[in-house]
DNA sequence: TGATTTTCTAGACTTTGTCTAATATTATAA
DNA sequence: TTATAATATTAGACAAAGTCTAGAAAATCA
């Protein structure tokens, strides 16, 4: 997933044009499977060939979650991570390093979970492990 | 958990000195089990008959979380949750309402858990059931 | 082509949270 | 007690992530 119109034809598939700058944050992003903060792609993207300003930036990001392209991992207070793998998996959090790694999906297996609330319906299921150097 | 000296012993036992500011926000906070930003917490104390600054509230907060007196609870990427209950449990996040719940400890379980990485241990495992409406 | 819609942009703005340096409080020890 | 040292509190400046706005540029389409 490095060929630019291998990217053109995912964006085009969830109904995202795929305009300069959109492309540029798409081939950042999903080069390899990788937690990067907003501010990192931004820093990113200006060092490429194209540019993009802060707000398109943000704006991409939102519409890539929006979209199932990327998944926003809150688990640090300062920052969202945007993930690349959006495939089932869960998360280790290093909160000396401040480095989030995955948790391969079938490394955890849950016998029970709890029913919803009246009213509401899951749209995601999360398990972070907070780790830190011992 | 209502009771002044009850709470001045807590923070005592806690290794806290109990001043003014840190007994009224422990006060808030130990009423009932619940989730609380910063900033609400500010917003109540400068209600009550003593007042706080911000920097003591942001302080005292973190205070008590090293102390593990609260716990962080981090699932709203603009804020963070102090949750007045230290037992272990997890969380529902409606991301329509902004609403944080309980999931009492024994409506999941786990009959697999990933090995931590080489060098690390774990500190918390979170389990956060985003819901949304439906 | 011209008209309409969508996207991008710089930069102002907002909000949460941190830092600083001065003051006030508390604890300690003579 | 009182002097001293150590802790806590404060206002307000600051930082950083993220949002908003209004105009410019691109893309779309009749």
């Amino acid at each position: 997933m490095d060929n630019r119109d291998d990217i053109i034809d995912k964006l085009k598939s969830s109904g995202v044009t795929p305009t300069t700058q959109r492309v540029e944050i798409a081939q950042i992003l999903f080069a390899r499977p990788q937690h990067l903060s907003a501010e990192q792609i931004l820093e990113m993207v200006n060092e490429s060939s194209s540019t993009a300003s802060k707000a398109t930036v943000y704006n991409t990001l939102g519409l890539f979650a929006k979209k199932g392209l990327v998944k926003e991992v809150i688990v640090d207070p300062s920052k969202v991570f945007y993930d690349s793998n959006v495939s089932k998996h869960f998360h280790f959090f290093n909160t000396d390093s401040g480095l989030l790694t995955d948790i391969p999906v079938d490394a955890i297996n849950f016998d029970k979970l709890p029913e919803l609330p009246e009213g509401t319906e899951s749209s995601s299921l999360e398990v972070i492990v907070r780790i830190k150097n011992s």
